[in-house]
DNA sequence: ATGTTC
């Protein structure tokens, strides 16, 4: 029987595969989906889930959203928390690209106004906004330097100019993680981490000038500064080559200790270490700080373009309304209280592919947002709408606090660039503005390549775990 | 995602 079939629906979008399905899986793996995403969820997915709940410390459940696809070991889509004390930190369950996220700026530019210029604005940001795989920025920061971005996170980018004080407000965990290790990274991730800052990179990463398209809740809306027909930025870029070098170097570290630590695994790419050892705290340390340097790169990436988008109509700072809305991660790892059984643990919660979705009144939440909850970003892939949630209540009980990240891969990459090779790129794209360094993002890009969005942030909806509150439409986009 | 098969 395969694993799929073991599915067992315990109401409409909830689907349990109960614990002992595999041999060794200590908890349960809940799957939210609708039934048109059931059918695209891969039997490697489910058997990743099922793996990953079989590790040391693993705590309650596994729980999986309607964006899963099989991943490095633990899929995409995946939240995963273990015990401070007993458990684990899973490398590969956080993922390559750390503190891979998303940033939303309001601006008071409307559509009518950027619409008929926005292949000239979008050139504009090419030239200013550097993207691409390797690309390199401004910036070519010494070991130093770059320690200090690595504990500073976005306040770094201000003090040198890029953005405001009042934007920290506005980022997950203000930007920095206390208690990153700059003295845990290694020096190649220094060297390839040198030069990047301040790069989209490449993959689903982009850089867009949007318009708010639908509201589907006004007060909540109104709260943000959100309306009808206003032009936003979404930046999605990550830690670049340095938080993937972290990763590298510790699931090396992971697999040299497995046999110290008495630890056996279903699947070499769980590599992992006992979370309070020297290995799991080193991991924890140099993570945080590559999350840290993928704050700061966000905060580069909105400024620039911001800057590029109010030179490019003349505007001053005010005229443009330039307000960071938020900034969030969502492939990180973090210590957290969660109530379990009635009881509050201290947890480290891997979200892998999965964002946060703390509720209205949550201690996390930034004052101005108390009351409606966490801007949740859901970036749309080329063409597609963006959304933005709030998180809800339900989040704490059925996800640790998480909620979906985005579309998910629908046909491989180079399933994508054939579609292209046989209908041409233009037809492909139908009218959409997209700029970019090189053709062959693109291709590997393309709508089609990517389930519906919509559809995935319907299910999280429909469970109570974040509530929809807008969409957006691209006007344009810069791509790798 | 990624100095894209270091």
């Amino acid at each position: 029987m395969s694993l799929k079939e073991a599915l067992q629906k315990k109401s409409p979008y909830v689907y349990l595969l109960p614990e002992g399905t595999v041999q060794g899986q200590k908890v349960p793996v809940y799957f939210y989906l609708s039934e048109r995403l059931l059918e695209l969820l891969e039997e490697d997915a489910i058997r990743q889930a099922a793996n990953a709940a079989t590790l040391p410390g693993v705590v309650k459940a596994i729980y999986v959203m309607p964006d899963v696809h099989v991943g490095y070991g633990f899929p995409v889509g995946g939240v995963m928390a273990t015990d401070t004390k007993e458990g684990i930190i899973s490398p590969g369950s956080i993922g390559y690209d750390i503190n891979c996220g998303v940033r939303l700026i309001a601006t008071s530019l409307t559509a009518d106004k950027v619409y008929p210029v926005r292949e000239k604005l979008m050139q504009e940001i090419l030239r200013n906004v550097p993207a691409g795989v390797g690309s390199t920025g401004k910036l070519k920061l010494s070991k130093k330097e770059l320690a200090e971005v690595l504990v500073k996170g976005a306040r770094w980018a201000v003090e040198r100019g890029f953005g405001f004080e009042e934007d920290l407000q506005h980022i997950e965990s203000e930007g920095a993680l206390p208690g990153a290790d700059p003295s845990k990274v290694s020096n190649t991730a220094y060297e390839r981490g040198s030069g990047e800052l301040g790069t989209v990179g490449s993959g689903n990463h982009f850089v867009e000038i949007q318009v708010v398209d639908e509201i589907y809740d006004e007060e909540i809306s109104e709260t943000l500064g959100l309306y009808e027909g206003q032009v936003t930025i979404m930046v999605h870029s990550g830690s670049r080559g340095l938080g993937h070098q972290v990763c590298v170097d510790y699931l090396k570290v992971a697999k040299d200790s497995l046999a110290k630590y008495g630890i056996s695994l279903p699947d070499m790419q769980l590599a992992c270490m006992p979370f309070s050892s020297p290995e799991g705290q080193s991991y924890f340390g140099a993570m945080k700080a590559a999350a840290n340097y993928a704050f700061a790169n966000r905060q580069i990436l909105g400024y620039l373009t911001a800057d590029t988008v109010r030179r490019f109509f003349g505007l001053s700072w005010e005229d443009l309304g330039y307000r960071l809305i938020y900034d969030l991660a969502h492939n990180i790892g973090k210590v957290e209280k969660h109530r379990v059984n009635g009881k509050v643990m201290e947890l480290v919660v891997h979200r892998k592919g999965a964002t946060r979705a703390f509720p209205p009144f949550h201690g996390e939440v930034p004052p101005a947002y108390r009351s409606i909850g966490q801007p949740v970003l859901i970036p749309g892939d080329v063409g597609r709408y963006s959304f933005l949630l709030v998180g809800q209540e339900r989040s704490m009980e059925m996800s640790f606090g998480s909620a979906c990240h985005g579309a998910g891969r629908l046909m491989s990459r180079s399933k994508a660039k054939e579609l292209v090779r046989r209908e041409g790129l233009e037809k492909v794209l139908e009218g959409l503005v997209v700029v970019a360094k090189g053709k062959g993002t693109i291709a590997e890009e393309i709508p089609q390549a990517y389930k519906d969005v919509s559809e995935v942030v319907r299910v999280v909806h429909e469970l109570g775990i974040a509530k929809l509150v807008a969409r957006m439409r691209p006007l344009g986009t810069l791509k790798g």
